[in-house]
DNA sequence: GCCAAGTGTGAATCGTGATTCACTTTTCCG
DNA sequence: CGGAAAAGTGAATCACGATTCACACTTGGC
């Protein structure tokens, strides 16, 4: 019960539509402490499942830094776009301040992840910028989260995902990828998680 | 009256206190039709402050398009840490909707500026990249609020302010600029706005 | 000085939306 | 089956904060 209650309140944040599924209100407080908590464990789940995405490519040791993030901006941007009104909510809808914290929480792990992978770049010498990891990695998540919500996102989709990934591998000092390069981030294409 | 309630809501805003001046609940009332509207007043005429400063900055048409975003960057960066919680305020606090649409326009107009400014650097080929200026602008936008608020604003005020020159500078497709042109932006200290 | 218009006050009111609770229904075990 | 515990229900309650309003106080013209 406590899932349905969750999965119905996932729908809500999705799409909108309150008896999603048949839940009485009295029902929700059997489960749950108070409304807020009960979206915050909402966001959570749906937040930490679009983290772990991210963050699965930003992690491949394998590839040089430059390629995981482009894959990850990449992967970032598609997912975005592709519900844009989960976006929404995830980034910048109005919320109560139990979901902000989730949400502040969130955006600092997106922060460590790209933080670490400049961190390794570096160390890598694959980076000529001498950006402070954080401030660069902050200044990312950011960049990404303003560019695909909004009247921006509506309109082109392939031009826009191009645009932020070049941006990104500018900002933090990756010279841009060359066609040969940018195909192997489409490999990654709905890369599930594992972690 | 009407101007005494507007600057004691700045004070609330800038620090917080309600009582800042002594105005009673009802007087607000006969000034102005609701509190979400006084706020959003409040908010129109901080923010644009703020819009003014830079937007100057950027529409230096003497200078070379590179000079004049390293020091809208720089002149953004230092009045937001100069004045924090001012900064909160306008960038990340959860507000009334109201306040909210004029937030969402305030981040419109630095986008425009920062787009403007793109366009005319392409024009007069001093750059590099093919990025669509709005969303480049956008994700700047983005990126500077993002990276100064929050926990990363607190420490590292110089280094900090040269991090996102050099992020933003990279990002859009400049190369960084030198030391003479460095010393260049210093000029603009405090820039009052005369628009 | 005196009225009228304008202005200031804050306790009382009102609307909204989260939470409770008395009750019904279902489940599960002896 | 019987019935005790667990789960579900939604109208009634409650808390909170924005707004109103009946009244007191200034101000300025005559």
């Amino acid at each position: 019960m406590r899932e349905r209650i969750l999965q119905a309140a996932h729908e809500q944040v999705a799409e909108g539509g309150y008896a999603s599924a048949g839940v009485a209100t009295g029902s929700i407080y059997r489960y749950f402490p108070s409304k807020a908590l009960l979206f915050a464990e909402v966001f959570r789940a749906a937040a930490d499942r679009e983290l772990a995405v991210v963050a699965e490519i930003a992690a491949r040791r394998d590839d040089p830094a430059a390629q995981r993030l482009a894959t990850a901006v990449d992967a970032f941007c598609r997912r975005a776009l592709a519900a844009p009104k989960l976006a929404f909510a995830l980034m910048a809808e109005p919320v109560d301040p139990a979901v902000e914290v989730a949400r502040l929480q969130n955006k600092r792990a997106y922060r460590d992840v790209f933080a670490r992978l400049l961190i390794e770049a570096r160390e890598a010498g694959e980076l000529r910028s001498q950006l402070d990891p954080p401030v660069a990695a902050a200044a990312l998540v950011g960049a990404l989260q303003e560019a695909l919500i909004g009247p921006l996102a509506e309109g082109g989709g392939e031009a826009l995902v191009a645009s932020l990934i070049t941006f990104a591998l500018n900002a933090v000092g990756f010279s841009d990828l060359n066609e040969e390069q940018r195909n192997g981030r489409h490999a990654a294409h709905p890369a599930r998680s594992h972690a």
